[in-house]
RNA sequence: GCGCCCUUAGCUCAGUGGAUAGAGCAACAGGCUACGAACCUGUAGGUCGGGGGUUCGAAUCCCUCAGGGCGCGCCA
């Protein structure tokens, strides 16, 4: 519709002799002002040499005459202000669809933790933008994929290896019964950081963590078998942990099958054949296989090392070519994780094939949500696998790049982990041991959520209260890690994050609980989806008192702008986008209801119309909630 | 040295070319016999890091300087 009108503009003005130009339109910044602004005026005129207002008068003549305007004013110095018919307007938002969405499958790969340790609040910074992205690609029509890199092979889980090796004098069944305990890999952070130690401090730790490491990527014992073991059980920990707070995955892609099946062979041998790398004969990087680009110092970047074996970045190189369907190699599948009601996730194999498996891999697109530390990495990555495809317009690949979580001074010094020194942030460190556990910070929200909810619902029955105290323990978490820009480093502080009041999870909950209740008194039911406004809505909107008109429009054009925010969200790659609008919504919201009855007011049709103002705000504010992973509980 | 990100109210953050720069927290003053106060109303708090430029119009775009964070290996 706006589109439309916008084209009524252009079309004017053109006709009145202006040189082409994109229109822009905007929401004035109180109702009474109009539903929609146009700015055009200003810009005209200079080319067309009239003053802004008579322009203005133009083409609000042109804009009156179509059937979706009801009015149109020329304001200030030359704003064409227009008053919509809203019930067309509503309606043909209720109309839009995903008709247009491309078919293929959109990848979406996160939280790929290093299966050596529990995962940490950074984990779930990631965990949760991956989810909510994947959840908005979902909601305007993408078919999904999930993945989460496993580095089972790498000097991590090397590491902890030696720790029970070395450490604690453990064989593989002394470490088989040690990762059947609930929370091992609790114990396997503590290790981590001590075994860590141990190599800084002992001249015989570099060499023990270098045969740990070999005898982990060439399949020897004891090495290979305990490292199996160690990953596979803290990996499936962290589906676990992330299944706490509503993120789930399809996929569980591992560097060891990655190894075993030689993705790496075939893909050096594409990239050899497509000119991508060459063998550097000279310099610093001589008898090594090198990428040209101008990303790398010396405008050339190692792939395979002269000792023959490949780099990091030449295992991130197979492997994305494998998701988009550009190497010629598959995984195998077993099943790994059964998800209670009934999903599951796959975890790969070099070993036989399940028979039913689905296949996997072959995206349209692959969204890597990666902190903002691997970005020159990816760059790297996206430039190797760029010279593979023949698109000449963008990458298939997409780097999601965030910053990190680090703690305040106060937190550190508060938990233990360590002098507060100056005033900076602490970045979170798995090696050292600082960090806060996800499933901590998740249960002391669940303690203060549990404290809430029993002084405010004494007589609910304890287990009934445990899931209203889970579902605002979640929400405040998820809300937290989406609320602020992908961009922005968040400095957590415990304190800070265990707040249940003001923005935050809770508020949001809050507001949907109220409606839910308010409609439940008058005997309506959750409604599915937002329902069609009444006949003659402007009309009878008309005959309200202008405030109360004003206040309903502006609630039921931000919950009917849902769509538009998860577009937004999808287009910026944040779902802080959708959090805003879901904050400001819930915002709306309760200002509305302090203001106005609606179960019990007496007139029929004010109570109507406000009615029918909750239902959509309700049935938008719960589909906003569900995209990012926010449970809404019965009462709170 | 090069690259990316950040700098807006005391604190944490929104606001990616339009009308008077907005929230939350903290502070102060109010509001529960109404659909539950995890809420709402009000007060106070801002040279949008500094300086140039583009534009009818700049927190927003460009240049530059400063401060802070993170990267830039034949490591993973």
């Amino acid at each position: 519709m706006f589109a439309a009108l916008e084209e009524v503009i252009r079309e004017t003005a053109v006709n009145a002799g202006a040189p082409d130009f994109s229109v822009v339109s905007e929401i004035p910044p109180s109702p009474d002002q109009g539903d929609l602004a146009f700015p055009a005026a200003f810009a005209l005129a200079r080319t067309l040499r009239r003053p802004p207002r008579e322009i203005a008068e133009t083409l609000a003549e042109a804009l009156s005459e179509r059937p979706e305007v009801r009015r149109v004013e020329v304001a200030g110095p030359g704003y064409v202000n227009v008053f919509l018919n809203r019930e067309m307007w509503i309606r043909e938002s209720l109309a839009g669809t995903n008709a247009d969405v491309p078919d293929g499958i959109h990848v979406v790969e996160h939280t790929s933790i290093n299966p050596n340790k529990a995962a940490h609040i950074g984990h779930l910074r990631n965990a949760a933008l991956g989810d909510s992205f994947a959840r908005i690609l979902r909601f305007l029509g993408h078919r999904i994929e999930i993945q989460t890199y496993t580095d089972d092979t790498g000097v991590q889980v090397a590491d902890v290896v030696l720790g029970f090796v070395r450490l604690r004098g453990a064989d593989a069944e002394d470490v088989r019964r040690l990762a059947g305990q609930p929370r091992f890999d609790y114990l396997c952070w503590d290790l981590y950081t001590e075994v860590s130690r141990w190599i800084e401090e002992d001249p015989e730790g570099p060499p023990a963590r270098q045969q740990a490491l070999h005898g982990l990527e060439r399949g020897e014992e004891p090495w290979a078998g305990i490292g199996t073991i160690v990953a596979r059980a803290v990996a499936r920990r962290h589906l676990e942990t992330m299944d706490r707070i509503g993120v789930r995955y399809d996929l569980l892609p591992c560097e060891k099958s990655i190894l075993r099946l030689h993705f790496w062979e075939r893909a050096f041998e594409l990239l050899r054949d497509a000119g991508a790398i060459r063998r550097s004969d000279s310099g610093r990087n001589r008898g090594c296989w090198v990428m040209d680009t101008d990303l790398a110092q010396d405008g050339e970047k190692v792939i395979v090392r002269s000792n023959a074996t490949v780099t990091y970045v030449g295992k991130d190189i197979a492997y994305q070519m494998w998701q988009l369907g550009l190497l010629d190699r598959d995984f195998r599948w077993r099943r790994f994780h059964e998800y209670p009601g009934g999903s599951r996730a796959w975890i790969s194999t070099s070993g036989p094939e399940e028979p039913d498996t689905p296949s996997f891999g072959s995206a349209a697109l692959v969204h890597h949500v990666i902190d903002a530390r691997q970005s020159y990495t990816q760059q790297v990555v996206q430039q190797a696998v760029a010279s593979l495809t023949s698109e000449t317009d963008r990458s298939r690949t997409r780097h999601l790049s965030y910053e990190m979580v680090a703690l305040t001074p106060g937190t550190v010094a508060a938990l233990g982990l360590g002098s507060a020194a100056g005033d900076g942030a602490v970045e979170v460190s798995g090696r050292k041991g600082v960090g806060i556990k996800a499933d901590d910070f998740l249960d002391a929200l669940l303690g203060r959520a549990a404290e809430e909810v029993a002084a405010r619902n004494p007589n609910l029955p304890a287990e009934e209260r445990q899931a209203v105290a889970l579902a605002i323990a979640v929400g405040a978490l998820r809300y937290l890690m989406v609320r602020v820009t992908k961009n922005q480093l968040i400095v957590f502080d415990l304190e800070e994050a265990l707040s249940l009041e003001g923005a935050t999870g809770p508020y949001l909950q809050y507001a949907a609980v109220r409606a839910a209740k308010i409609l439940a008194r008058i005997g309506r039911a959750l409604p599915e989806g937002p329902p069609h406004p009444p006949q003659d809505f402007d009309d009878l909107l008309a005959e309200r008192d202008p405030e109360e008109a004003a206040d309903l429009w502006i609630l039921l054009r931000g919950a009917l702008g849902l769509r538009e925010a998860a577009a937004a969200a999808a287009a910026s790659e944040d779902p802080q986008v959708l959090a805003r609008w879901a904050y400001e919504g819930a915002q709306r919201f309760n200002g509305f209801y302090h203001r106005y009855r609606i179960a019990g007011e007496p007139d029929a049709t004010a109570r109507a119309l406000r009615t029918y103002a909750v239902e959509t705000f309700l049935a938008q504010h719960r589909q906003g909630l569900a995209l990012l992973g926010i449970p809404v509980p019965e009462r709170m």
